[in-house]
DNA sequence: CCACGCATGTAATAGGTTACATGATTTA
DNA sequence: TAAATCATGTAACCTATTACATGCGTGG
């Protein structure tokens, strides 16, 4: 389970999963996400799999957090993982099909304002993903070599999020360019 | 549930389960992909909602087919589908995540043969749907005013998944040059 | 005292994969 | 006659979302 996995490697210092879900909300999100009952249940069984250890410790804020921590068979199954193929999985594009089979309703206004739409989306997106990555590229910039090795691949992964989503946004202005020169030829026949 | 409209999108023309299988396996899997035994109970409840009518046809080779028909209100549904937001899901990259993680393993030569092992993969994706793609970009560039709505939409959809391939091959070769900076600025320090 | 943020969880349901089961027809 | 392809399905399991339930502590 990738999700096991990932948790695992969030855990390179001990958290709560109340925390863990911070990490997927600021930094995590343009790669991966999960809900807090996700979280919890998958954390007791990484324990139950003694590969995560809790104990309960006081908070600062609010009631005692279930704080967890990685095990040494943690970190080998994380490694392993690691270590292993890359794991490319299968996409699955909502829009892509609405407007694959929007062609059905001959419709090329409508065809055009789903476009404008998802472009707002998806840049959207990409403004907040370039907010997020700010300091790291400046950073990359300009003391390249202060970088940790935690910092360098952050931005390496983050400059992916950036570019895929960056090339969309670019396809959506394509396509758009290309529905008006279609409909400007239908008007004209 | 999205397969389920994706399902409706699909059966324009009536087919069988066995039939909507080859669809994804063709053409759709760049942008979704489904089992024929999520599809085959997909289609059951579709029917149960009165959204498609089956009827049992005999086949040219093998056994008999079961032949699904969108029924009047399986369009109306496909079609509000259609013309509601564009579905932006979130987004899962497993290997995002390991490369994210993998810093904790402090070796910048595991990195880099992830990172080439990833790109094969993804160069491997791209070169896939490149041949796909091929005969329709022909049209485009050739007889661009003889293609039909289906062929247009068709060639929009398949343009993104080729340039979100392409930007992401793309920055594997430019992450591999920041690792091999980087380990060149390690080795003389 | 009430709303908000902290903090942990369970239950029901939906979405998806892997494995299993069956049987017909065609091709080597 | 054995293997491949056609064709339909079920069962078990895993993954993920939505809704529900509980209770502490702080600030307005």
């Amino acid at each position: 389970m990738s999700l096991e996995n990932i948790l695992l490697g969030m855990l390179r210092e001990p958290a709560s999963g109340y925390e863990l879900r911070r990490e997927f909300e600021e930094g995590a999100q343009h790669f991966w996400s999960a809900r807090l009952s996700q979280i919890y249940p998958t954390l007791q069984r990484l324990e139950e799999k003694g590969l995560l250890k809790s104990s309960e410790k006081p908070s600062e804020k609010g009631p005692p957090r279930r704080v967890y921590k990685r095990t040494k068979r943690g970190t080998q199954t994380l490694h392993k993982w690691l270590l292993g193929e890359p794991v490319v999985g299968t996409q699955r594009f909502a829009y892509i099909a609405q407007l694959v089979f929007m062609s059905e309703l001959n419709d090329l206004a409508a065809t055009r304002s789903f476009m404008v739409d998802l472009r707002e989306r998806l840049a959207g997106l990409l403004q907040i993903l370039q907010t997020i990555a700010e300091p790291d590229l400046k950073k990359l910039k300009r003391q390249p070599h202060t970088m940790g090795a935690a910092e360098f691949h952050d931005v390496i992964a983050i400059r992916m999020g950036l570019k895929s989503l960056a090339s969309k946004v670019e396809w959506c202005d394509e396509s758009l360019a290309m529905i008006d020169a279609r409909t400007k030829h239908e008007r004209e026949n």
